[in-house]
DNA sequence: TATGAATGAGACTTCATTCAT
DNA sequence: AATGAATGAAGTCTCATTCAT
C-alpha cells in the first residue's frame, strides 16, 4: 500500500543569493565530491523523493549541516548528479565508419548500453522529470539534441539519395529517436522481467531504422542475427 | 466531558480490516463517484504529489472523512481514476476498413487523439508511474497490450505477404508503438511548444511504421503530406 | 512498535438524557442484548481502546447507527457489559461445609476459578479500570465486598478463638484478598507462560492464609498436595 | 517557490532506519533529559492516553519536531521513563539487620514507602501496562524478581529451620509478593479515599508475612501495634 | 568549514457519534 | 427501530532547512 512521501520547499527558482561553498578548498572539494557521489548512489537506491538529504549526509560521511554548505537544497544536487551523468548518451561516436547502416547500428547501440550502464539514475531522472520542469527540460533538451542529429544525419542521407524523400526529417527524428529512448526503458527500467534481448534489440532497431527511411544500400547486409 | 484518545496497533490484532463504503446506497454510489471526479480534477490540476486530500474533499463537497468512507488513501483514489481512464488509448477499432495502410493511420490517429483528449491526467499518470509500482505496472501492461495487437498484425502482414519478413514481430511491435506513445507525449505533454503537428504526425508515423514493416501495396497512394 | 488509539468523546458524565431504545420491543430487546454479546466478544478480542463501536455492530450483525438506539456510547455499553460479568467472582457459596479450613478453600478456589472463565473480560476490565473512574470504582467496590466478606469472617474466627487474636481483620483481609486477586491475574492474565498450577496455587494460597490468620484447627489436615 | 509534498513507503526501501539523536553532544543529552522529565510530568498529570507528544514538547520547552530527534514515539519516551523509574522498588537492601524480622520488615517498609514516593507514575505505569505488552512485561519482570528475592529469603528461613517447611517457597512468594503490591495500589493508587495508616499496614503486612511462612522467633515481639 | 541539534509547517488518517431516510 | 452515509476534531510524525558553536 504505497505512499508516497512530499519533499518539500524551495523549488524550480530558488533566488537565494547565498554564496554556497564551491569546493575551493582541496578538503572542500572532496566533500562536494563525496555529497555528489552519495546523493547519485542514494537516489538510485530510494527515489528523488524518498531520498533525504540525511541519508545523503550518511552515506558520504559528512554532517547534515555540511550539506548545505554545497548545496542549495536536494534540487540542486539532484541536478548536478544528473548533469554529470547521461552526457554520453548521444555521443554518436560513430565516427569509426562511414557506413551508413554501421553508424545508425553504433548510434543504437551505443544509446542502449549506455542507458543500460546508468539504468538507475536513468530512472530517477525520469521520475524527477515528470515532478520538475528544469530536470524535464534537461532531459527533453538531451532527447531533442539526440533527434537533431538524426535530422541532419536523414537530410544528408535523403541528399546522397539514400533515403525516403518523403519522409520529414523532423518528424521521423523525433520518432526513430523516441523509439530508441523508449525501447532502453522497457529494456532496462521495467519492474517486470521482459523478453528482449538487448543484442538483438540493437539489430532490430536498426532494421526498422534502416527500412523506416528506405535506405537501400548497395550492399546492404542484413545486420547479424 | 473527559475523552479517551485512543491507541493504534499493538495489543492483540495487529491488523484491522476496514469496512469501505462499496456504495451500496445511491446516495453512497453519489459520492463515492464525486470523489473520483473532484480527484481527476485535483489530479490534473496540481499533480498526484501535491494533490491533497483534502481538497479532493472540498472538490467533491464532501466532508474530510467520507473521503475514506470510500477509499484508503490517495493512492488507491488514484489508481481507481487510472482505471476509468485511458480504457480506450488501444481500442483499435479501426475495424472500419480493411486497407492497411488505413488500419495503421486510424489506430495511430486514435492514438493521438485519445491522448491528446487525455492528456492532463496522462501527464500524471506518467509521473505516478515512476512512483507507485501498481501505476506503474497499469501503464505497463497497457502498453504492452497496445504493442502484441500490433504484433499480432505485423503477423497478420507477414503471413500475408505485405509485410518484410525479416522483422521480427514481437521488437518491431514494441519499437513501433513505443514510438507512437513517445510522440504522443511530445505532442501533448511537452512544457515548451514543440513544432509539430497532429495530422502530420498522424502521417508522418504511419509513413514510417509502413516504410519500418516494409509494406508495399499495390497502389498505395503516399499518405497526403 | 504498538502505538495507542484515541477512543474519544464523552465519558464520564454523559448528561445527555436522550432516551435509549430499553428493548421493550421483543426485537429491541433481541438487538439489544445481541449487541452486548457481541461487545463482550469484540472487547475481549481487541481490547476496550481497540474495540471499535463498528466492529461490535457488524459482529452483532446490526446496522452502525443501531447502536445509538440503544447505547449512549462505547463507554456505556461497555459498563453494561462489566455489569453483566464477574457478578459470582465474590459469591462465596462456600456454605456446603462448616469446616473453617473447607470454607476458605473453597472461597479461593472459586475465586480463581470464576477468574479464569472470565479472564478474557477480566483483563479489559483492569484495563478500562486504569481509565474510567467508574468502572475502577466496580472494580474496587467488589474487591473490597470480597474483602468485607473475609474480614466478617476473620472476626468470626477470632472470636471463636480459632484465629491469632493479633491479626488486624480489617488490614488482613485486604491483604488477603488482594493476594488472591493478585494471583488470579498472575495465573490467568500473563502475557508470558507461568510455572503455576491452578490447583496447587489454591492449596498453597489456603495454606498461607491459614498460617497468616494462625489459625490452627484442632485436626487440620495440611490440604492436599 | 513550489514544494514538493513527498511520498511514503513504497518505491524501492520498505523500511528507513532513522537516526535518532543519542545526545552525543551535552546539549543534546540535556535536551533529551529535559523530554524525559517533561514526559514523566505530563504522563502523571494526564495519564498516558491523554499525554499529547506536542505537551510533552512544550514541558520541555522544545520545539515539536525535536521530540522526534529523540523517541521514536510516545510510547518509546514512556518506556525509557519507566526504566528510569522503580528501579530501586525491590531494593532489598535492607542489610542494617541480620533479623529475619526486621528485614522483612524493611523490605515491606521500603516496597511501600518507595511506592508511595512514585505514586503519579505508577498509577500510570499500571494503565499501560493494560495496553502495552512491552511495558507490561517491564511491570511483570520487576514483580517477579521482587518475589524471587522472596523465594530466595523464604528457602534460607526454612534451610534454618524458622519456617514452616510445607510452605512452597515459589507459590508463597508470588502470593505475599503480590499482596504487598496490592496493598501498596491500594494505599497509594485508589480514587477514594481509604481507612488504612501506611505504618499500621507496614506491621500488619509483616505480621502476616511472619505468620504465613510460620516464622516463629525465639523472642519475636509483636511488632508495635 | 564542520558539526549536529533545532525548527515547524502541514498532511494524513481515525472513528465515535449524528443524521436523513 | 433500522440503516448506512456523513461528519470533523484532533493528534502523530516527517524531513528539508537553519542555526549556534
Amino acid at each position: 500500500m504505497a505512499s508516497i512521501p512530499n519533499a518539500s520547499r524551495g523549488w524550480q527558482g530558488e533566488t537565494r543569493a547565498k554564496r554556497r561553498g564551491t569546493g575551493r578548498t582541496s578538503r572542500g572539494r572532496q566533500t562536494r565530491d563525496q555529497l555528489l557521489d552519495a546523493a547519485r548512489a542514494v537516489f538510485e537506491r530510494d527515489g528523488f523523493l524518498h531520498a533525504r538529504v540525511a541519508d545523503i549526509c550518511d552515506e558520504a560521511g559528512t554532517s547534515h549541516g555540511s550539506f548545505y554548505t554545497y548545496f542549495v537544497s536536494k534540487e540542486e544536487i539532484f541536478r548536478k548528479v544528473v548533469e554529470s551523468v547521461e552526457l554520453d548518451l548521444l555521443a554518436v561516436n560513430a565516427g569509426t565508419t562511414d557506413d551508413p547502416v554501421e553508424r545508425i547500428r553504433a548510434a543504437n547501440e551505443h544509446y542502449l548500453r549506455t542507458y543500460a550502464a546508468n539504468a538507475g539514475i536513468m530512472r530517477v531522472i525520469h521520475q524527477v522529470a515528470t515532478i520538475d520542469v528544469d530536470v524535464w527540460r534537461i532531459r527533453f533538451q538531451r532527447q531533442d539534441a539526440f533527434a537533431h542529429s538524426i535530422e541532419r544525419r536523414i537530410r544528408q542521407f535523403q541528399h546522397d539519395h539514400l533515403a525516403d524523400p518523403d519522409v520529414e526529417p523532423a518528424y521521423a527524428a523525433q520518432a526513430l529517436g523516441g523509439m530508441v529512448a523508449y525501447f532502453a526503458e522497457l529494456l532496462f527500467n521495467s519492474h517486470d522481467p521482459v523478453a528482449f534481448d538487448t543484442d538483438k534489440a540493437v539489430d532490430e532497431l536498426t532494421r526498422i531504422w534502416l527500412n523506416a527511411l528506405g535506405i537501400r544500400l548497395p550492399a546492404a547486409p542484413a545486420p547479424a542475427s
